[in-house]
DNA sequence: CAGTGGATGCTCT
DNA sequence: GAGCATCCACTGT
């Protein structure tokens, strides 16, 4: 499957089947364990009221990278999705670290590869986004998506952290993997 | 391990 | 002026 490929459907496609993609910043990154959609008239969605400078980068062309600061101190990114007519876009929440690891150790100050990548904000760090980046296209370089060999196994569970809408299931983890933002739950 | 609170800046009402 | 799509250090078990 191509980038072209994927970006053809929308959110709640794209989300679940980009876990497992391998993306890629200047060579630096890891395979995606870990995302969240964000729908058209999806309350807790920033495109939710209409659009703003802010997300303005939500209302154009998919495949490009939304980024925003998120409580004054983190940026987060998304992928920008193609929804019928509104804007919608898939959060990148976390890696599974496989190129540039001391890169990203860097400029995380960890060692622990299990954390260097393990929620939005530290994702946009070990891999140096910021709102430079905002509206850049993915499939240009610096960046890369390279789909995985075999699909992954997802499972889908509540978002995390938002406040609004907070019950619809559209977060999307690899399954069994040790690199998302929550430890799996004890058994 | 679980829970709490502070840092910090920008957007929108 | 409120409210964040967060992270880290710190507390008490």
């Amino acid at each position: 499957m191509t980038l072209a490929e994927l970006l053809r459907g929308g959110v709640h496609e794209v989300a679940p089947a980009l876990v497992g993609w391998t993306l890629l910043v200047d060579g630096v990154g890891g395979r995606i364990v870990e995302v969240e959609a964000y729908a058209q008239d999806d309350p807790a969605s920033h495109a939710f009221g209409g659009e703003t400078v802010r997300n303005a980068t939500m209302f154009g062309p998919p495949g490009h990278l939304y980024v925003y600061r998120s409580y004054g101190l983190h940026w987060c990114a998304n992928v920008v999705c193609e929804q019928p007519g509104r804007a919608a876009g898939v959060l990148l929440r976390a890696l599974e670290p496989t190129h540039g690891v001391d890169r990203m150790r860097a400029r995380r100050g960890l060692t622990d590869v299990r954390l260097l990548c393990a929620g939005p904000g530290r994702l946009t760090q070990a891999l140096a986004l910021t709102g430079a980046d905002d509206g850049a296209d993915l499939s240009r370089p610096p960046f890369r998506l390279a789909p995985p060999a075999t699909p992954a196994v997802v499972e889908c569970t509540p978002r995390i952290g938002i406040s609004r809408a907070a019950e619809r299931p559209w977060r999307y983890v690899e399954a069994g993997s040790s690199f998302s933002s929550r430890r799996r739950r004890a058994a």
